[in-house]
RNA sequence: GGCGCCGUCGCCAAGAGGUAAGGCAAGGGUCUGCAAAACCCUCAUCGUCGGUUCGAGUCCGACCGGUGCCUCCA
């Protein structure tokens, strides 16, 4: 039984949905006027493993996030850069999409944007506006908190503390000091929309509650989004949508992130402390990272640092290492020991059992170590028939989990790696006994072809044992990123990421 | 000031009443010409002080330290 933690209801939750095997989820996307941050990817992929994971458990899921492109920060950028505000907040949406495709991120179902949602947003507030939820001031028109009873219910605040830490008004005609604006009246030079109260663009809270109400229908499943939106973004979205549809709950359940924080402090733009994704993606594996982002429980705080991402590098080449062994074993059609049934269903269900608490992928990352270290201890005994039933039971657990790519041999790691193999050559013939056999490879041959010729070199000095010359060209290769490993079989070779690049 | 969260081995991190998962690092082995990889072994009583309980990282209280939200933010 799944359970999950609900900010409403401060309470593990029992997982029920609205309708019979269907999940409708809404996450808060972003506001795309910059490169987006490794916190950014984090929202995305622990949103992606609970979608993966919902999906294991044989629902359909209707997942969409939004895109508000339209805000004073994406003004305020395109005004400095003298650029049209769609040109720019579309600029960074792809890149966001990028991005996150290379954390291996499956595409939502729909990314609706704020500002191709107008007809929706300006049918809410008139709604709120007549039924006396909202009311039209000099500079906009304006949400009254004080009518909707329940307001601070999910952030768990009471109205009178809220107001005691309300900052000073700019609008004296406000009612209220929490009252937030539904509709903003457009300033010179402002991109605008004409509404029944004039040209003007939506406030910041609206259009979330305008676009899954429209895509996933009122009381869905599971609105989710960086806690840090808990106030007031979502306790706004609640108050607004409740009180328009005049039906409550407007979501079942809601789910929180945690932050990704530097140094202890929470990673923002203000702070200046971010780590862009496209800069770590040039450094490291989207699956690397997205491995480093879900060793800890989703809803708690992320400390960033480079140690703990080269720890999760190097439990991915543990994991994909160990998985090419797997794989070897699987298609050998070797006889062998068979593995008992009950140990692959014992794994299956601790998988379940961490997932089902609330998506506890840190359990579910020790439980692959656990098979992983069953399956390489006893990698010889086996049977290829016993690998196919772990490959089967991994396939699903990395499905999950969203990594595509373990298990692959990694062939050639980038465009540069054949002219670092050149470099290799013109190093080592500097050694006299080297440079005349070196010369005899063909250079136009493709960088494997290549690597083979090298290694083939250096297997006839090992037959002489000449360790000398054998250890000078490992040493050699391992600059650029090639591992080599010698065996009774043979030299067998393996790329790995070097500091330079992947 | 209000509402929260966190403090578990050198580091990362599960556990949330029944006697401390996992990973990295470290040390010792097996294997190897040496390595690498893999495997085996070793490695914590849970911020402090009280309380509840047969039994507490786990519940309660106080305190110490850190941090989030209350303003834009995943």
């Amino acid at each position: 039984m799944l359970k999950v933690y609900n900010t409403l209801t401060r309470n593990f939750d029992e997982f029920k949905t609205r309708e019979n095997g269907k999940v409708y989820m809404y996450v808060c996307g972003v506001t795309p006027y910059d490169y987006p941050h490794i916190g950014h990817g984090r929202a995305a992929v622990v949103y992606d493993v609970i979608h993966r994971y919902l999906e294991y458990k044989g629902y359909e899921v209707f997942h969409i996030s939004n895109f508000t492109d339209i805000d004073d920060k994406i003004i305020k950028r395109s005004n400095e850069l003298g650029v049209y505000y769609k040109d720019l907040a579309e600029k960074y949406a792809a890149i966001y999409l990028e991005n996150i495709d290379a954390l291996n991120v499956k595409r939502l179902w729909k990314y609706p944007r704020a500002t191709e949602e107008i007809d929706k947003i300006i049918e809410i507030v008139k709604s709120l506006e007549d039924k006396g939820y909202a009311y039209e001031i000099s500079d906009g028109v304006y949400y009254e908190v004080r009518k909707f009873k329940e307001y601070g219910k999910l952030s768990h605040r009471s109205v009178e503390e809220l107001r005691k830490g309300a900052r000073i008004e700019v609008n004296p005609e406000k009612k209220d000091p929490l009252d937030f604006a539904l509709w903003k009246k457009a300033k010179p030079g402002e991109p605008a929309w004409d509404s029944p109260w004039g040209k003007g663009r939506p406030g910041w809270h609206i259009e979330c509650s305008a676009m899954s109400l429209k895509y996933l229908g009122n009381g869905f499943d599971i609105h989710g989004g960086g806690e840090d939106l808990i106030f007031p973004h979502h306790e706004n979205e609640i108050a607004q949508s409740e009180a328009y549809t005049g039906e409550k709950p407007f979501v079942r359940y809601w789910l929180h992130n945690g932050m990704v924080v530097v140094n202890k402090e929470k990673m923002s733009k203000s702070l200046k402390n971010f780590f862009t994704m496209s800069e770590l993606l040039k450094r490291y594996d989207g699956e690397v990272i997205r491995l480093y982002l879900i060793t800890i429980s989703y809803h708690k705080p992320l400390n960033f640092d480079m140690e703990s991402l080269e720890q999760a590098r190097k439990n991915y080449e543990y994991f994909n290492e160990s998985k090419i062994k797997l794989n070897e074993l699987a298609n050998a059609d070797k006889p062998g020991t068979e593995i008992e049934g009950g140990k692959i269903a014992a794994w299956k269900k601790s998988f379940e059992e961490a997932m089902d608490s609330d998506f506890n992928t840190a359990n579910v990352l020790a439980l692959l170590f656990e098979i992983f270290k069953f399956s390489n201890a006893n990698i010889v005994s086996l049977s290829s028939g016993s690998a196919k039933k772990i490959n089967a039971l991994l396939k699903d657990i990395f499905s999950v989990l969203g990594f595509a790519k373990i298990g692959e041999k990694r062939e050639t790691i980038n465009l540069s790696f054949k002219e670092d193999l050149l470099k290799v050559i013109k190093n080592l013939k500097k050694n006299p006994e080297l440079a005349e056999k070196l010369s005899k490879i063909s250079l136009s041959e493709d960088a494997p072809e290549i690597l083979k010729e090298i290694i083939d070199i250096r297997f006839e000095f090992r037959k002489q044992k000449r360790f000398d010359i054998s250890d000078l060209m490992r040493d050699e290769l391992k600059k650029i990123g090639v591992v080599l490993e010698d065996s009774k079989e043979g030299t067998k070779y393996k790329l790995v990421m070097t500091d330079e690049g992947k």
